[in-house]
DNA sequence: GAGACATATCAAAACCTCCGCACATAACAG
DNA sequence: CTGTTATGTGCGGAGGTTTTGATATGTCTC
């Protein structure tokens, strides 16, 4: 079996090129962590609520009202964007303001609606 | 407006922010496709076989081994991808070589993977 | 304290996704 | 042609997700 050759036999497989890949690739703690992030950022209401965040912090109940959905089905996704850290909250009175935690979740959001729109 | 106001089981806090996020919100068109193109990312198989085309192009067979799974579960994974235009292929022979279709895919990998480790 | 209001969480149904099996298709060797 | 190898795909089950109504928790005003 010769180095510069795919032979893809599957039982016999190019091992050197699959094992130089296996050494370069991030631990599978790491992928799970990233794929879990895209995740998050993978469902329509999550990112419609991201969106709504863009313009500013907003409570539970007008975000609701943008989204045209039961504030139960929006706390839902509130909290999980919440722990997984993609936005930050503060309570004023009875109120509940959420905001984009940092610019990291802006610029991400920003750059898929660039691969979007082309 | 064409958004139904009256879906939401509570009043409208402030009103004209509402509004006004609504007038500034991308088309649900245009979000379902982010949403879309995060969520095919937000799988750990797939973001594993991302980062391994990071390395360069691969046929499925060696794809399959790198990931220690069957070649079937693979395909399948493939051709989300491929169908979502994140990965580009070419057949030489029997096999089948899959790549990053372009830059951006790659850019996006490499911030989720910074995001991660911070 | 009681009552009103905003939000969070629980439970369950409807829905969706991933993966392996089995088979189909494609390319090649003989 | 037949057989072998590499890859693609329909189907179905196990397991996960999203949503809602009901209920719980927190916060204010009185």
């Amino acid at each position: 079996m010769s180095h510069n050759k795919y032979s893809c036999d599957c039982n016999i497989v190019h091992r050197e090129a699959v094992e130089q890949v296996i050494k370069c690739l991030p631990a599978d703690e790491v992928l799970a962590r990233v794929a879990e992030f895209f995740k998050i950022l993978g469902d329509p209401t999550r990112t419609k609520i991201i969106c709504t965040l863009l313009e500013g912090e907003m409570c539970v109940c007008d975000i609701a009202n943008v989204l045209g959905m039961t504030k139960s089905a929006v706390s839902h996704q509130l909290g999980m964007l919440r722990r997984a850290d993609l936005v930050a909250f503060r309570r004023e009175g009875k109120n509940v303001f959420y905001s984009l935690s940092d610019g990291h979740v802006r610029g991400m959001i920003e750059s898929g609606l660039e691969h979007v729109h082309q």
